[in-house]
DNA sequence: GCCGTTTTCGGCCCGACTGTTTTCAGTCG
C-alpha cells in the first residue's frame, strides 16, 4: 500500500540521486515537480491509477505514469532499483547535509570515496575537504557546522503554531528601526502551511543595513549563518532559522510576493510573465530590453500579469493561477476568522479542561463569539474525567445557570465529545445524546485499525441520527503521530449524503481535517465546522490556525456551520435527528 | 521528463550570498 506521502518522497529521492550524476537538470526538475504535486495531491494517488486516470493529471507524462504503475501493481521499481545501484543511500542522504549540493557530493564520494554522514565528518575533521577544487578551510567548517546542524533536528520542519509567535515576535521588534517602511513575515508561513521550514521576513526599508544589523542582533539570535548588504540569515536560540530580506519601499508588493511563494506558485507566475514578455523578478517585471517596473502591492503586479490578487493560502499552484485569471475570476471568497459566530469544540473542568463553563462563556463573549458548544469527553476517556449520562445532566444544570446570568447576550449550547468506541459504537446512550444541543463524535482510540474497519466504524458513528459533527477525523498529531488510514472517499461521501459535518480542529498540534482533505471534504458536498478544541481560554486564541487551514482548502463561509446563526445551527442539528 | 490558442521540438524562473577565485561555481530559496 502505496500512500502519496511515500510516492512523493520516492520521486523527490530519485531527483536527488539524478542531480549528484549530473542528469539533466529539467528531467530532475520534472521528478521534483511531480513530488510536490502528489504530496499535495487531495485524493490516494492509488485510486487515480485505479481509475486510469493518471494521464489527467498535470505533471504526470507517459514515463512517470509507467513508473506508478510499475509501483503500484509490483510495490517496486525497477528504474529506482538500478539507480540505487549506481548511487548509494549512505551518498544521496548527504544531499540533506546544508551546503551541500549534488556537485559537492559527486566530488567528495567520487575523489575521497565517502559514501555516508559520519565518512564525510571524519574527512571534514582531518581537513581532506579543504583541498578540493573550489573548497577550502571555511567551505570544511561550514560543513562540519552542517553536519551538527542535520544531527541536532528531529524532522526539519517545525509546527505552523510554534513557529508564527516567533515571526510576529521579530516583526514587532523591528517595526521602529529607523528606516523601516513596512515589514511582515512572507513565505509558508504566511500561507499558513501546517509545518515550516524556515521563516521569511520581508522588510521594505532606504536603510537595509541599520535593518539587517538591528535583525542580527536580537535577542533571540543564537548565530549568525549569513550577513549581505540586502540579505541575512540567523538561527534562533530554538534553532529556527530566519532569513531577513530588506528591499527599497518601491518594489515592496513584488518582493513580497516573491518570497510568499510557494516556488510551484513562482514558477507558473514566471512563465506567464514570460508568455507575455516579460522577466519577473522580486523587484518587478522587465520588458524585454526595457527598464524595470516596480510594483509597490502585490495587487499591482498580479494586475500587470493579467490575474486578479491570489490569497497567499491558495499559491500553491493548485488551480489558484487558472482561477485568477481577469475576467473569469473564479477565485472563492474564502472564509475569514471574522465570520466565525461560534466555536464549537472546547472542554472545561466537568472533564479535562481547566476553567468551568462560564470561563469559557465568558472568555469566548469577549472574543465577540455569539454562541459555544461545551464538548466535554464522555465516559470512557477515564483519564480525561469523561461524563457519565447522570454526570452530563448535572451538567446541563449548570449550563442553564450560565445562560441565564448572561442574560441573553451570549449562548451556551451543550454537547459532548462522545468517544467512537472501536466497533463503531458510542460511548453513550441514545437518550443521553438526544438530550444534548449537538454532538460530536471523537476517534481516539485503536487509531492504527485496518482501513476498511476504522471507515466502517467512523461511519457507523456517523449513521447514528444523534451525532453532527466528526471531530479531528484523523487523529493525527503532526511531527508525532500519524493519521488514521482512513477511505476518505467514502467517509466524505457518508458525511456528506448525512449531513454530518467534518471538524477542521485548529489545535496546531492537530489542524485534522488538514488542508487537501478539507478541500476534498467540501468538493463532495461536506459541511464542516472550524473549532479550537480549547482546554483552556487562552486556547480559543489557536481559531486563527483553523481559520488558515480552511482557507488553504479553498474553503467558503456559507459550507462551516459555525459561521451559520445560531437558530440556522439548531435547525441543521434537528433536522439531523430527524432524517 | 513534461508540455503546447505560436510549438510534437525546443523550450523549461531568477537573484543573493559565500568562498574561492581574480571572473565565477555552488548552494539556497
Amino acid at each position: 500500500m502505496l500512500t502519496n506521502t511515500q510516492l512523493a518522497a520516492l520521486f523527490a529521492d530519485i531527483a536527488g540521486r539524478e542531480d549528484i550524476l549530473g542528469e539533466n537538470a529539467f528531467k530532475i526538475r520534472a521528478y521534483r515537480n511531480v513530488a510536490e504535486i502528489i504530496d499535495n495531491f487531495p485524493r490516494p494517488m492509488r485510486d487515480v491509477w485505479q481509475a486510469g486516470a493518471l494521464d489527467g493529471v498535470p505533471g504526470i507524462g507517459k514515463e512517470i505514469a509507467k513508473k506508478i504503475d510499475e509501483l503500484m501493481r509490483t510495490g517496486k521499481l525497477d528504474y529506482f532499483e538500478r539507480l540505487r545501484a549506481k548511487v548509494p543511500d549512505g551518498v544521496a542522504a548527504l544531499l540533506d547535509v546544508p551546503d551541500l549540493g549534488p556537485k559537492r557530493v559527486k566530488l567528495i564520494w567520487e575523489t575521497l570515496g565517502v559514501t555516508d554522514l559520519d565518512a564525510l565528518e571524519a574527512a571534514a575533521q582531518a581537513g581532506k575537504l579543504r583541498d578540493l577544487p573550489k573548497m577550502g578551510e571555511k567551505t570544511e567548517q561550514r560543513i562540519l557546522a552542517g553536519i551538527a546542524s542535520l544531527r541536532r533536528r528531529a524532522t526539519g520542519r517545525v509546527r505552523l503554531g510554534d513557529a508564527l509567535p516567533v515571526a510576529r515576535a521579530i516583526v514587532e521588534a523591528l517595526r521602529d528601526v529607523p528606516g523601516v517602511a513596512k515589514i511582515d513575515y512572507a513565505g509558508s508561513l504566511r500561507r499558513g502551511r501546517e509545518t515550516i521550514g524556515d521563516i521569511d521576513i520581508v522588510v521594505a526599508t532606504t536603510e537595509p543595513a541599520t535593518v539587517g544589523a538591528a535583525f542580527r542582533a536580537l535577542p533571540l539570535v543564537a548565530e549568525v549563518l549569513g550577513a549581505g548588504p540586502t540579505k541575512s540569515s540567523i538561527r534562533t536560540t530554538d534553532n529556527l532559522q530566519v532569513d531577513l530580506r530588506a528591499v527599497d519601499p518601491r518594489h515592496w508588493g513584488a518582493t513580497l510576493q516573491y518570497f510568499t511563494g510557494s516556488q510551484a506558485h513562482n514558477i507558473r507566475v514566471r512563465a506567464i510573465a514570460q508568455q507575455q514578455g516579460l522577466s519577473l523578478n522580486e523587484y518587478g517585471v522587465t520588458p524585454e530590453g526595457g527598464e524595470l517596473i516596480p510594483f509597490d502591492t502585490e495587487e499591482g503586479l498580479y494586475a500587470r500579469l493579467g490575474l486578479a490578487w491570489i490569497p497567499p493560502e491558495l499559491r500553491e499552484d493548485r488551480g489558484e493561477i487558472e482561477a485568477a485569471a481577469l475576467g473569469a475570476n473564479r477565485l472563492p471568497k474564502l472564509v475569514t476568522a471574522k465570520a466565525l459566530r461560534g466555536d464549537l469544540q472546547m472542554h472545561t473542568t466537568w472533564s479535562d479542561g481547566e476553567v468551568d463553563v462560564m470561563g469559557m462563556a465568558q472568555a469566548a463573549l469577549a472574543l465577540g463569539y455569539e454562541y459555544i458548544l461545551i464538548t466535554d469527553h464522555s465516559r470512557s476517556l477515564g483519564i480525561a474525567n469523561g461524563l457519565t449520562p447522570e454526570r452530563l445532566i448535572a451538567q446541563r444544570a449548570e449550563i442553564d445557570r450560565v445562560n441565564r446570568d448572561l442574560g441573553g447576550r451570549f449562548r451556551v449550547l451543550q454537547g459532548v465529545e462522545c468517544e467512537v468506541l472501536s466497533d463503531g459504537a458510542l460511548d453513550l446512550p441514545d437518550e443521553a445524546l438526544a438530550a444534548c444541543d449537538l454532538v460530536q463524535a471523537s476517534v481516539h482510540t485503536s487509531l492504527s485499525q485496518a482501513r476498511e474497519r476504522i471507515t466502517a466504524r467512523a461511519l457507523r458513528a456517523i449513521g447514528n441520527p444523534n451525532v453532527h459533527i466528526l471531530g479531528h477525523p484523523s487523529g493525527r498529531q503532526i511531527n508525532a503521530r500519524e493519521p488514521a488510514d482512513y477511505d476518505w472517499e467514502a467517509l466524505f461521501v457518508g458525511a456528506a449524503k448525512a449531513r454530518v459535518a467534518l471538524e477542521i480542529n485548529a489545535n496546531p498540534e492537530r489542524l485534522d481535517l488538514n488542508d487537501t482533505h478539507a478541500r476534498r471534504a467540501a468538493e463532495l458536498g461536506c459541511l464542516l465546522t472550524i473549532s479550537t478544541d480549547a482546554h483552556s481560554p487562552a486556547m480559543l486564541a489557536n481559531m486563527a490556525y483553523g481559520v488558515l487551514t480552511a482557507r488553504r482548502a479553498w474553503v467558503t463561509p456559507d459550507r462551516v456551520v459555525n459561521t451559520w446563526p445560531l437558530k440556522k445551527v439548531l435547525d441543521w442539528a434537528r433536522e439531523r435527528r430527524t432524517q
